[in-house]
DNA sequence: TTCATGATGATTGTCGACAATTAATGAATA
DNA sequence: TATTCATTAATTGTCGACAATCATCATGAA
């Protein structure tokens, strides 16, 4: 019984519909269900176990929080970022992050502070015993964000992110498969943040997070523009 | 037929689900249904005359768009804003329309600058004729903010401020009831952001749209304040 | 061969009923 | 009188079935 109930993560799972919600939610960011790929209410419904009702619920859910796109009478599919959408992502982070930056600066107390340099700290232990094994970067990286959010303690601002456009990233991440990535710089990027939100200057972690996402979303331009002439090359 | 069609002002109302969303949505915007007050889904399911299915769905978005709150096993209730909440929401707006701002610069056709020329000048006239309606000034202010939003030309960026924010904000101004504003000063504002959008200057439009957001809060805080010193002097 | 058209199968949308959980009422006791 | 507990009523969560809509495939004509 307690293994069962142990098991979901979150603290409050007591509907159907919120276990499927989170397991369907984990099954698309893992990339077990493909990006692109329809997905039946029949099928879900006895994949899992569960009847239609608390499944739709559910993908009314992955609908607000973009992972599925869905069309009246004809179905839903498993969202597939292209490009385009994925730099919109970026610079809607872009916007909100820097304002956390700065907002966290403002109202983080000394132990949001701590915890952001104990993230920091670990991370880098992690870079310097399995390098290359980015998985525990992006983790990483993205805890650190996530505790930046946090430390805004603006409520809307940490749902809008947290909860919506986070897992979009994950989503990304596996979708490219963005696994090398530019660790050493963003290391250094990320403690100048923390320095800045530990002096209590906004406007300075406001402008350093702007340019630490500027510079992460450039890093997929270029990385895409060199994937986009390789594949030049080999067809040519 | 096209009667009917064009009664359900959207294109896509195909479903029951979708239709009483949006009926739900405007009757929470227009303070019908009273913030705070509690929704139930036999009560909603008769008054619709629709049956628990549809409504529920109906219900899950109006969660996700933030309209109501709802607790499992419990129920749902309205929004009621907080000032924090809508401070929050200040917050949110001024990074997200200042982003939209500089985008709009770099990205926004000369049809969409002349629509939002044309949205201004009615916005003016309409403020000459009917000094103190405070009404068509604010639908005309959201008018703009919606224009520059989308001229963004950035999808994300336009579904969360326009599907999702904007309703808060007409929430925000029923329970409020925010009528009198500070329109001159709001006018001159925008015909500098615009004047910047046309100009092509990403920064300058992204600096003022920010300064316009964040006067906009000031003064929302500055007439909290004053009510709150008037609620002071009645009861001492 | 290609395109239009109609039948078929499957999926989505909707409904009503039953089970599980919660809030409220009232009774019994300290 | 206040407090606790049990009973009850109502609401929410879940399920299975039926109707409406859409995609597919086969058939036939140009």
């Amino acid at each position: 019984m307690k293994l069962a109930e142990a098991e979901s993560s979150s603290p409050e799972v007591r509907t159907l519909a919120e276990r499927v919600f989170q397991q369907l939610q984990d099954a698309i960011v893992r990339g077990e269900l493909v990006p692109g790929s329809k997905i039946t209410e029949p099928g879900l419904s006895r994949a899992y176990g569960i009847s239609r009702g608390p499944l739709r619920e559910a993908m009314r859910r992955l609908e607000a929080h973009r992972l599925i796109e869905r069309v009246p009478h004809v179905g839903a599919r498993v969202v597939k970022l292209s490009m385009k959408e994925l730099l919109e992502l970026f610079d809607v982070r872009e916007a909100l992050e820097s304002m956390a930056a700065r907002l966290a600066a403002e109202h983080m107390t000394a132990e949001e502070i701590a915890g952001l340099r104990e993230v920091l700290s670990m991370h880098e232990h992690q870079a310097d015993l399995k390098k290359g094994e980015a998985y525990f970067q992006r983790e990483g990286d993205l805890d650190f964000h996530y505790r930046i959010v946090q430390g805004s303690h603006n409520r809307m601002l940490v749902t809008m992110l947290c909860d919506d456009l986070y897992y979009l990233v994950r989503l990304y991440r596996t979708q490219f498969s963005a696994s090398g990535t530019r660790p050493q710089r963003a290391f250094v990027e990320h403690h100048r943040i923390v320095d800045a939100i530990e002096a209590g200057d906004a406007e300075l972690s406001e402008l350093l997070m702007r340019r630490h996402v500027s510079a992460s979303r450039a890093n997929v331009v270029d990385r895409y523009a060199a994937s986009l002439r390789e594949l030049d090359d080999t067809s040519a």
